[in-house]
DNA sequence: CTGAAAGCGCTTACAG
DNA sequence: CTGAAAGCGCTTACAG
């Protein structure tokens, strides 16, 4: 029909059902399309009702690049965790999930393996999806991470722990104050040389390690002997090991707080296996009361931590700081529950 | 300058640094821009020199959404898991990141909950992204499942069991050989009366179930109640549970096989408290090999299972077919191994 | 409430 | 080895 004029467009099409489609589809213009599948209200009935009818015919799928290259809103949250294998993260997840589900957001996870070089790698791809919000785990990244973020001008939650300036966004508890009373606990309890046992000295590990200083100090009872710190990942092997390697330097222990119920457990285990009563001859203690600790034998004295709800309450936050509501409070508390049990 | 004859361009810029920027710095094409970052080799070095230079420079950060509008290929690999709170799963993803890590996917993890519908609207909200494949865990996805990712025509390769299909790419193991392996080693023992607890009722758990089955009939030793199935998700403390109520209607059981190390766990606490002695007085079994299972007290016999291994060659696997090279085979089998150690 | 045009930031053929 | 033009599939102002 058309002279030979303009040559024909070089087409890379990929098959695959546009938007165009399904306004050509259903007789109305690409833009009345867009509104009738993303701002349904803004469309007449009818009109609304012949695109969706289009939509569900071709089978039409959004393309989510196009939707945010055009729009610049990517609908994407990264969220940064130290550890898929540690329950304490998956449960932070779950909290993330549930309350983003019905926003919309598409949440990249990303396990930076207790790696600051990692955290830096993931950040950087991350950062390529152009998310409009991003998730962190503890307040002490590196000068790298830092500065891309500055640079991105994105919104960021600080998950886990508590911040002293009041310009971060974070949700967690405090570290430190759940140690001590832990340890308070203990001397309550009347044991006199409690001991210590952390893996992988992460932020959190240090601040543990840091309150149950302060709580002995403030006994007049601490003594560097009786805590071991070692940079291994937390496992229950490690926890067997490491009584064993306290048990050699501070064989006097009345009582053991581990970093956590990994540990905690191998601990259990390996005085199981010695003979050495718990806790009749040493009483031990976890932290983050994973799902076994009420049920092993003896069952585990240790610190209920609120991660569903911290990642449920940072995604939240998150969330309305990147869709501009003002949020009640940008430091949220979420506390923590000594669970007093057999083992301690 | 201009005469007024052409309007201004509307410009919806973000005001942040683009590749043209990046070009404009380094005094070359676009394109040159382009190629001298994502095929490097392309370029004469000392114009890459100069595009490098200016992406430090300018802090540029490349847009995935344009990139993968421009290209088609959007380098993101979908994996859909059941359970995040499970560590089998947390096991493969680390497989799965080990894998692809030094090839650019971005991998979308995505927890169904043990819930098709739920699959079936995250699968959705993935394929949005168009990615370049799908990971599946197992091989019964429901027809909502299947007719998306057949629309879709995205390489699918399914975790954790085998297939019988040859057309599907598959890497795991048999669930049910497996679980077939653990009662003849329990037969072996010489344990004649035999129960199994299951929860969840996954896939994986009626597998499981059915090999236990097979085996003990194989043996003429099958009796319908010594078998316990619960929908509910697996925990040490369900575990504890089940034995109980097991016991209360088959109090003769000699061995108990769990679907799972976790309530294999809760089975032992609950026959500790109860001061049954395992193995002496019962014989208990679990599936997967958990960490701590090694560990505690009487250490666990049990599955260990390819977790990781599955993960990195079933995302291998897949990238192979992304990428077009012929795999040399589209079913991995990688075993299971018999871990007998205390309790049964 | 509806639509034609322009643009988001890249890469793909196509020419040199 | 290098580059100008066109296009990927959407949404954003801007007009009706």
């Amino acid at each position: 029909m058309s002279s030979a004029a303009a040559p024909a467009p070089k087409s890379r099409s990929r098959g695959r059902v546009t938007l165009a489609d399904v306004a050509r589809h259903a007789g109305v213009g690409t833009m009345t399309a867009s509104r009738a599948i993303s701002q349904p209200g803004m469309v007449s009935a009818e009109l609304r009702a012949r695109v969706e009818h289009a939509v569900r015919k071709l089978g039409y799928v959004p393309n989510r690049a196009a939707r945010a290259l055009a729009s610049s809103r990517s609908k994407v949250i990264a969220v940064l965790i130290p550890s898929l294998s540690n329950a304490v993260f998956t449960d932070v997840l779950a909290g993330i999930q549930d309350a983003l589900d019905q926003y919309g957001y598409q949440v990249l996870i990303s396990d930076t393996r207790y790696s600051d070089a990692e955290e830096e790698k993931l950040l950087g791809i991350n950062l390529q999806s152009h998310p409009d919000g991003v998730l962190l785990t503890g307040l002490r990244q590196s000068e790298q991470v830092r500065a891309m973020l500055a640079a991105s001008q994105v919104p960021v939650v600080s998950m886990m722990d508590l911040s002293d300036d009041p310009e971060d966004m974070t949700v967690g508890f405090s570290q430190q104050e759940a140690a001590r009373t832990m340890v308070r606990h203990l001397l309550g309890k009347g044991y006199r040389r409690i001991g210590f046992l952390g893996a992988q000295l992460d932020e959190r590990t240090l601040k543990r390690a840091e309150g149950y200083r302060i709580a002995l100090r403030e006994a007049g009872l601490y003594e560097a002997r009786r805590e071991l710190l070692v940079p291994d990942p937390s496992t229950v092997g490690l926890g067997a090991e490491m009584l064993g390697r306290l048990l050699a330097v501070a064989p006097d222990c009345d009582a053991l707080f581990c970093c956590n119920d990994d540990l905690a457990y191998g601990a259990i285990y390996q005085c199981q296996r010695r003979g050495i009563a718990v806790p009749g001859k040493l009483a031990i203690a976890g932290f983050n009361d994973l799902p076994a600790s009420a049920w092993m034998n003896p069952s585990l004295t240790t610190i209920a931590t609120p991660r569903y709800r911290i990642g449920y309450e940072a995604a939240t936050l998150l969330r309305q700081a990147i869709e501009g509501t003002p949020p009640a409070s940008r430091q949220i508390d979420l506390g923590f529950t000594l669970m007093a049990r057999e083992s301690a």
